[in-house]
DNA sequence: ACGATACATGCAGAAACGTGCAAGAACAGG
DNA sequence: CCTGTTCTTGCACGTTTCTGCATGTATCGT
């Protein structure tokens, strides 16, 4: 059994019981159980696992609550959520889009974790009243209906007041040419407000948005630091954009 | 089982059931009482949870009031938000507090109603989404989770640039020598910001409220237009009330 | 006021942990 | 092919943490 190999398998064991017990591995995999511990502890210090005393649990607790949740939203929308909730670190500030998808970001979030969220999304801001430890702010406006989110320029003024480690965007469409596109102009001009208050911008792709291309431009490729998204990494759309310098964070 | 996973587990179930009885929980999971009482007070240390004699809490037990109160309206609460929606005149401009009677005023909007509706609760805005013709300004702000709506400077702010012709505003407390209070300083502020932004101001009082007082004054008598119950009218309390000059609303 | 229940505290055994160490494998260079 | 280095792995040891039990105290309901 190769150390490599190992580290797999804890990883794939972590993703499909939600835990891991040191000493039932070891055991199973006839192993000391130092070994087991050293490798937690490497995968912990990469962020892949959450260190607990007598095994390890996912960075984000609610990976095993989302098979739970499945159901509720698609599966694809829920691995990116999955990803995006582990880039928000304890005690940081992330501005949060509307949509589906963010929402399924907030479920995602471990449920004690202390984190400031900014949203222009009064149904986002209503699911994180759930969540003890996270600290809201909302950034009000006229709501456009057909997104739920708050946008003009009172939105856009209130936003300019803020400022985030991170910004977490949904787009509809992410297409190689016509980059990174949305349907509405105001909703638009509204997330690239969001977008240059945070220091790093992630993109939410599940994957029905690889490829396609709504009728208005959001951002330019370089204007974000990665995109998430659970399509192939193999799919022609995803390596021509892997090709164009993009970070492509999988979703798998 | 692992210990991290029973205090995930003992969050959980505490945001599900809204209470954990430690009895309950250490039968459940095969562990001594000892232990759920240790993770308990670990939990309440980190703020997590509320510990109170027999198990805990959330951490404000507002919140899980809200939430069970958010499901079932009292019929009190109905009535008197069905009176408060007829105060909505086609093409006006209402402010709507926060709380579970003014979620219900929404609900009990005419669907073709179209009209301006501003709040400082994503909760209402939330709910507004589904009303097609009424459109919605969002004051957003620092969200106090107790009661869900957003308070603060930032929320002050943002009420000064908006006008209505009327008020909703919510108490938790209506007493004649209190007055119209709240429990909440922050609150208490931000719904003084918000009808002192309109011509009338009308507060929505199930009959519950009646009589009784919380900490902090929102608004003298001679600040409102006047008040909507289900309270008896020849209550003593109401009578009282009326021999102040203050309007009465029946909502019988 | 009293019994019942829940609680905090101290304690001891067990389990998990980190660290240092040595044996062994993999590897590079001579 | 040999040797020195590095990395990994398992073991031993002392330390820390967890857990259940026992004790005495506080709190609740009657």
């Amino acid at each position: 059994m190769l150390a490599a190999e190992r580290r797999d398998h804890l990883l794939e064991l972590l993703a499909r019981e939600g835990k891991i017990v040191a000493k039932d591995v070891a055991a199973e995999l006839g192993i000391s159980e130092d070994s087991v511990r050293r490798d937690l502890r490497d995968l912990a210090g990469e962020g892949l696992c959450q260190r607990v005393y007598g095994g390890a649990l996912p960075v984000s607790p609610a990976v095993a609550d989302y098979r739970s949740r499945r159901s509720v939203a698609p599966e694809g929308k829920l691995k990116v959520a999955a990803v995006a909730a582990g880039l928000v670190r304890l005690g940081g500030t992330v501005i949060l889009d509307g949509g589906t998808t963010a929402l399924a970001v907030v479920h995602a979030l471990p449920q004690g974790l202390a984190c400031t969220v900014i949203t222009h999304s009064p149904t986002i801001a209503a699911a994180l009243i759930d969540h003890p430890r996270v600290e809201i702010f909302l950034i009000g406006g006229r709501v456009f209906k057909h997104s739920a989110v708050a946008c003009g320029a009172a939105a856009v003024e209130a936003a300019q007041n803020v400022s985030a480690d991170l910004c977490l965007l949904g787009v509809t469409g992410v297409h190689p040419d016509a980059g990174l596109t949305t349907g509405d102009a105001e909703e638009a001009a509204m997330k690239r407000a969001l977008s240059a208050r945070a220091a790093d911008t992630y993109v939410l792709a599940s994957s029905e948005k690889i490829g396609t291309a709504s009728r208005f431009r959001v951002l330019p490729w370089d204007g974000i630091s990665g995109l998430i998204t659970d399509a192939d990494p193999r799919q022609p759309v995803i390596e021509q954009l892997t090709a164009q310098g993009v970070e492509i964070l999988p979703a798998g």
